[in-house]
DNA sequence: AAAAAATATTAGTTTTATCTAAATTTATTT
DNA sequence: AAATAAATTTAGATAAAACTAATATTTTTT
């Protein structure tokens, strides 16, 4: 019962994001990592596991290591993009703590599409390229920021 | 059993924002409309109604019609301002199109703080008033941001 | 190599959010 | 005012994502 155009759940990709990250880490994945990364306990992360095995994210044979395939790395890749993407634009544009710009990006990263990632990128290069071009505009624009809080 | 701080979930904190915009248009919220906005069947609004009552967003007469309460309006108000504020950006500064600024928008809403979307609004703001100040430069920009795509 | 520790899995439970089907209540029409 | 239609509610089911407790397997230590 894999169907293959299934879009994963938010939950689902942040195990494909966490496992490619442990991967670049420390080469070898285990259950117990997971869970850690993720903060849930040690079932949660077996059956997520499961589905992803069956839908083929990820391959795991009982009681062994898990790895990405080529098709759980894509969306790794994809999501990780859409997370920095997300963080750079919350924590050096719009001057979001790191814990919060972190949290939020975490969040988003699985709602929005590509698209609109690629023009957050694009907005966030122009700015950096055309518009707060020194640190003195861009001090200016925090001040501005911080300062001008929008009312309802 | 109702906590006075508990954080509502995406899916009551929709509800919420629903049954506020059913009231401006229709002035009586029933049950059925809920259900067809939202896209779900009665069953789902009753449950759903149930939790927003038992914590005192809602009022709720058996087999009659649903109205906010002053707590209840104030989280449909703040949710709706959000929408609004990522709807703006969205469709108006990273011109992504009415319906997928939409949607995107309905789930940002629910997972991002009061202070990044006050930040966001003077983002906004800013780049109006000091930046894209004429029809061409913002033109320039939309270009910029439609041609420009930004690889991995 | 046996015992102990660490890790992984299974089984069963909980919560949230949805559904369908059936029953109940309210509103409308004839 | 009865009959019909519409809306609401109840009851019971399902799926996702987490949990605890118990069991199984692997790894490490002695």
């Amino acid at each position: 019962m894999s169907k293959e155009s299934a879009k994963l759940s938010s939950a689902l990709e942040n195990y494909l994001e966490i496992i490619a990250f442990i991967q670049k880490e420390k080469k070898v994945v285990r259950v117990v990592d997971i869970a850690n990364y993720l903060g849930v306990k040690s079932p949660s992360v077996n059956i997520a596991i499961k589905l992803l095995a069956e839908n083929g994210f990820v391959e795991h044979e009982k009681y062994r290591c898990v790895e990405l395939t080529p098709k759980g790395e894509k969306i790794a890749h994809e999501v990780q993009e859409k997370h920095d993407a997300l963080f750079s634009f919350l924590n050096q544009l719009l001057f979001v703590e790191n814990f919060v710009a972190k949290e939020e990006a975490c969040a988003i990263e699985h709602v929005v599409s590509d698209e609109t990632i690629s023009r957050l990128k694009n907005l966030f290069l122009y700015l950096k390229n055309s518009v707060f071009t020194n640190k003195k505009k861009l001090t200016e624009f925090r001040d501005f920021l911080l300062n001008n809080k929008v009312r309802d």
